[in-house]
DNA sequence: GGTGCGATATATCGGTCCGATATATCGAAC
DNA sequence: GTTCGATATATCGGACCGATATATCGCACC
């Protein structure tokens, strides 16, 4: 989880630890949160498996200010790559995972992309089916705050899929997508890259 | 936070670990989530710190399936107050704590619902305004992606600010509110406890 | 020119919680 | 009669959190 956002925002420019936490807060901080207790451990077993290289203040001075700039290894990109691609029900099922991958979606294909939109959509449908339905069961058996809390719940995941199905037509109509004789391996990998 | 969701789930009824877990995850499991490998755990804490009672199927046959019912105890149900007064910043600043504050509100004095959506309303004011703010100063330097899932963010941080000044709203009309000369501190307790 | 404060920066550690896994029974379908 | 999904309890390694400690930097304020 933390290696594979720590190593897609490492793609973009070397960065200090503190800085890796900041950005990743900015972007996914309303969905997902993590802390430095597991981020300079992450960065340490990172750096252990030669997918990041530290970079050290040049010496010299011991009393300059330890600010350790982290760069991505070419080992580190394949396997980012990999991580990002072996994703699993956990991409689909939980929602901190997904919304990871969403944040790297420009350093995936568009087949991929597609694939992921539409299986959290079902797995999105599925459950406000069931909360639906729980809702109708428990209507006269709970108070009226958890009935609130159900009904938000419902809501939310019922907005959720109109955002998603917003997302599926854009990725449909937008760029390039997959009209046959495009091979789609090498495309949307640079996508965005220079913005 | 498990502790105070089972100790108040047991309030209703005693039941298995199992239908704990049930019941828990169809009023919160839209927001929070939690594994058997949590729970029984906690069961069996609880249980140590008397605030649970384990009653064991009726001995006998060993064949019987091992069924164990958990009913709060006195002990128990002082320490659940205990748990959803001293709630401090998480309540507001965790979304998961917030919610579980919210599915037992019924237990809980009108003042400190006022208080608690209030401060909770506050707090995601601060955190729109931050993200306003980020999408401003990012718009250009980040890709479509990230953007977007920052202004998706940003929606639902602005939906949960309606969402709960319509709650606020609910609470000064509806039921018995703090009118001067009424005592707060029964009220409240025992609304909705024979829905 | 000092001093006080908030942001930057790294690090550790106890404890909590997750996810995977194992085991077994029950009811119902076929 | 047996297979299958739901019910039910349990454990365990490892991931992660939250609190805490430490130190420097830049800036404002007087």
């Amino acid at each position: 989880m933390l290696e594979l956002a720590v190593l897609g925002l490492l793609k973009e420019k070397p960065m200090y630890g503190y800085e890796v936490k900041k950005r990743l807060d900015e972007r996914l901080g309303h969905t997902w949160k993590f802390s430095y207790g597991s981020l300079y451990p992450t960065l340490k077993k990172l750096s252990k498996a030669e997918a990041v290289e530290m970079e050290f203040p040049d010496g010299e001075t011991l009393t300059r200010k330890k600010k350790i700039v982290y760069r991505i290894t070419p080992k580190g990109e394949t396997i980012f790559e990999a991580l990002l691609d072996e994703s699993g029900a956990s991409a689909t099922e939980d929602r901190e995972a997904f919304m990871l991958r969403l944040a790297f979606f420009r350093y995936t294909k568009p087949e991929t992309r597609r694939r992921l939109l539409e299986r959290r959509r079902g797995y999105l449908q599925d459950r406000l089916a069931k909360m639906k339905e729980s809702l109708k069961t428990l209507r006269e058996r709970v108070d009226a705050y958890s009935l609130e809390l159900m009904q938000y719940g419902a809501n939310e995941t019922e907005h959720d899929i109109h955002w998603l199905e917003g997302m599926i037509e854009a990725e449909r109509n937008g760029a390039n997508g997959s009209q046959p004789g495009t091979d789609p391996s090498r495309i949307g990998v640079l996508r965005g890259e220079t913005t």
